[in-house]
DNA sequence: CACAAAACGGAGAGGTTCTCCGCTTCCTCT
DNA sequence: AGAGGAAGCGGAGAACCTCTCCGTTTTGTG
């Protein structure tokens, strides 16, 4: 199940230069998106990449389709190290470990990442979406069972927090401002419920 | 002090049908961006309030100036809690009850106050952050000192960790997640830092 | 080599942000 | 009251963006 070879399923376009612009525009969103954001133009990325703007629309027929395509082998090492962290000694070390990870993934990609994780309301994008969950249910589980983490919280919950944290500081530029956030939301998996006061 | 003082500092439209179509507008910006979220179209607001472009341009020079003029009397309210919370007796009680209010202040914007909170880049909208920072130290330095908020954490952190949930949970409507995730962070909040494993 | 299918690219429709400037409205001063 | 100047209005329009449509080019194949 984390194979990952879900992630490497899209393999639709069938001739050569077909292939090559698919690379190409991905090569060029990377780029732009990296300077100017999420909300980049799409135009300007079809541009850049030398073709017409159709041709980026029909590989890519809507924005978060392309934002998929671009994180899909960032996502990709994240699941490869999901994995080895699943099998790793400590279940508390390995979900932080792998939430750091996850965190600076987020940040990035200035939050892109985050819009599309959060909003899997993309037709495209939304294994994209699952599979993140499932590497944070699979390890936080664990952490729950084997290790110190509270049993009340949801992957879904943890994800929303360390996404809150990366969107809430893509303009902070402080270091280790972000991994500060998330030692405090680390403090909180592993604390126990609070009275209500 | 309640009286808004600070908030209604901007008072440059002198002539009386430049500060009824300023009202008109702040009023059509305040429906427009109920239903179609922050991005919606400026067009349409001047539409709406029966005026040209020009003229929504001249009294709000960006987007945020117009969304800092939408938000300023939910921010006037969330001061005159601070204030009174800032009197009571039981000074961490009264930082989560401030909390609270400012996560539901946060996500009743679909996160366009966030947006202008986290990042005061706009030239018009600056102490709107400024206001609310104010707040959340007063709050945060009372409950450090008398209450048991642990001392290593600023107003900044605390805002952007309740900003990043609402952010996080503008497209969740399962209700009470995002209280659920806000009552994480108050565990940290009073938890001692965790040894690093 | 010829030919169908696949893919390309760019013109252009419709929307948006934001500017510019001639015209209208208000306020003030006598 | 009435006139003059300043303040403000509004909409035409430039520049840009997303996304579609379709004639033309490229590619792989028999």
């Amino acid at each position: 199940m984390t194979n990952g070879r879900a992630g490497a399923a899209a393999e639709p376009p069938r001739r050569t230069d077909a292939r090559l612009n698919r690379e190409r525009l991905v090569a060029a969103a990377r780029e732009v998106f990296a300077e100017a954001g999420p909300g980049a133009s799409l135009n300007e990325i079809a541009r850049r990449a030398g073709v017409g703007p159709g041709t980026l629309y029909r590989h890519f027929p809507d924005r978060s389709a392309l934002l998929s395509a671009v994180l899909s082998d960032r996502i990709e090492r994240l699941g490869a190290q999901a994995e080895r962290l699943l099998v790793s000694e400590d279940a508390d070390e390995a979900l932080e470990q792998w939430l750091r990870a996850f965190l600076a993934h987020a940040r990035v990609n200035q939050g892109m990442g985050s819009a599309l994780l959060v909003e899997p309301a993309g037709e495209s994008g939304p294994d994209c979406h699952r599979r993140i969950l499932d590497m944070a249910t699979g390890l936080l589980d664990r952490a729950q069972l084997h290790g110190s983490a509270r049993a009340d919280l949801t992957a879904d919950d943890l994800l929303h927090l360390v996404i809150g944290i990366a969107l809430s500081t893509t303009q902070d530029d402080r270091p280790g401002r972000p991994e500060f956030l998330l030692d405090l939301a680390l403090d909180a998996v592993h604390g126990s419920p609070r009275r209500k006061g």
